[in-house]
RNA sequence: CGGGCCGUAGUAUACCGGUAGUACGUACGAUUCGGGUUCGUAUGGACCGGGUUCGAUUCCCGGCGGCCCGACCA
């Protein structure tokens, strides 16, 4: 894309209201824009950002058998009063309305009964099951206080999957297989090196569940990591107890700040014995169906890679989920072979399928290079006097800022490399 | 929900109970052209309502909005 073209500009200012890293940097840059607290828009490089994440996430969650379907987010009370979660006091971040004819509805916070009351349409035998069923939806949550950019917001997008098994053993072999692929999608978005396994409190549906924690001094849940491991604790469950069943000791734990990426817990049989959601098994018995549910937040995953892998000069993406595959910048000064020649790379790379941001403006090199250090595309070429005059382009990283000029048959290798 | 702070051009910031200034941006002209070039001209502003006052952007009250700490957090 032509960056003469894009309709979002940078800023030299962060906004005065936004104090979290990942806001400022997202902001300046043009991928998102805030249109209450707690509620942003994603503008076209922020959504190209956001695509890529959730196409990592959903690749991963289809690998492990998950069907992907889209629920409602209006939500009628039915479901939710027969699990008693429609009351203020079991849920109280509702939005709540009313319907022009009359009765009341709610936008989702979550999808568990409108999930189990649809599953019970479809799930009669023991060979109905297991099934895994996941969503990319928008969820509402009237939070008391929306915080820390696009970490805590009372809009945001969540893929959550629920698994629906015939037995405990059934459901505990995918819970793993999930955890599994959790590992990866963070390893694939960047924050694998920085992502851990963390025990933690099953709230009101189990003893326990399982957290995936980024290491940020900008989270807002404190665990206590073994390194040595890979595993961490919640500090909400950091009790001798638990300590004791994993196998660990206080004094090889260190305390730390943590943004809370992904979140997977068991829901037994809860949900399916409140709406109904049944089996006959081999023997023709009826059995619950046992549940699992298995949440990550992708665009709270974009603002914990902003959060963690930038550095004062801007954004640093990671190549998967960076907007485009890289930053094509013209320095002409107003020399129109250089133009000619940036326009030429621009077409050879469209022509080999490499997405790249093509900056075409009549602007300085000064601001160029500032605004793509901003933008944090992984890799840069620079098209000028100076390159055409060695024979080749400029290719350099946003990371390590190296740079070499190369040929262009070898630019095209490198970038797909 | 408890506590605190704050609302001034598009953005970031000053000052002031009596003409609201600067930087960036934007427009035009010139200059420059590999790390936000320099100069000139122009553009554009006090969240809303009430009160005090000769006079309020400034002080007071209310509303709305925003941020932070804590609580909460499927």
């Amino acid at each position: 894309m032509r960056q003469s073209q894009l309709f979002t500009k940078t800023r030299k200012h962060a906004p005065k209201d936004e104090v979290a890293k990942n806001a400022q940097l997202l902001i300046r840059g043009g991928f998102i824009h805030k249109e209450m607290a707690g509620v942003y828009s994603y503008l076209p490089l922020g959504l190209r950002v956001f695509k890529r994440i959730e196409q990592i996430i959903r690749e991963e969650m289809n690998a492990i058998g998950g069907q992907e379907m889209t629920l409602t987010a209006l939500q009628s009370p039915a479901a939710w009063k027969k699990t008693g979660r429609w009351d203020d006091a079991a849920i109280d971040v509702w939005f709540k309305t009313e319907l022009k004819g009359g009765g009341e509805l709610g936008l989702g916070t979550t999808h568990e009964e409108p999930l189990t009351e649809l599953m019970t349409e479809y799930v009669e035998s023991y060979k109905d099951l297991p099934k895994y069923v996941y969503q990319f939806q928008t969820k509402f949550r009237n939070e008391m206080r929306a915080k820390s950019g696009i970490m805590r917001t009372r809009e945001f997008v969540m893929k959550d999957l629920y698994s629906f098994s015939r037995s405990e053993e059934e459901f505990r072999e995918f819970y793993e297989k999930c955890a599994a692929a959790y590992m990866k999608i963070f390893k694939r978005v960047g924050l694998g090196e920085q992502t851990f396994r963390t025990f933690a409190s099953g709230g009101s549906f189990s003893k326990f569940s399982d957290e995936f924690q980024t290491l940020s001094d900008a989270g807002e849940d404190t665990i206590h990591l073994h390194r040595g491991k890979g595993i961490a604790v919640n500090k909400e469950v950091y009790t001798d107890e638990v300590l004791a069943e994993l196998g660990i000791e206080k004094s090889e734990l260190e305390e730390v700040k943590a943004i809370e990426v992904g979140n997977i817990f068991p829901l037994g049989t809860r949900f399916s014995d409140a709406l109904g959601l049944k089996f006959k098994d081999e023997k023709g018995n009826e059995q619950s169906v046992v549940m699992g549910c298995y949440g990550i937040g992708p665009g709270r995953l974009m603002g914990t890679i902003v959060e963690v892998l930038s550095d004062e000069k801007g954004i640093v993406w990671p190549k998967e989920v960076a907007p485009f595959r890289v930053h094509l910048i013209s320095i002409s000064g107003g020399n129109a072979d250089v133009v000619a020649e940036a326009d030429r790379l621009y077409e050879l790379l469209n022509e080999n399928g490499v997405e790249a941001l093509y900056d075409d403006r009549e602007s300085r090199a000064g601001e160029k290079f500032a605004d793509a250090d901003l933008i944090g595309i992984p890799m840069r070429i620079v098209v000028s006097e100076k390159t055409m005059a060695e024979g080749g382009v400029e290719l350099s990283g946003r990371h390590n800022g190296g740079t070499a000029i190369v040929s262009e048959d070898e630019v095209i290798k490198r970038i797909r490399a």
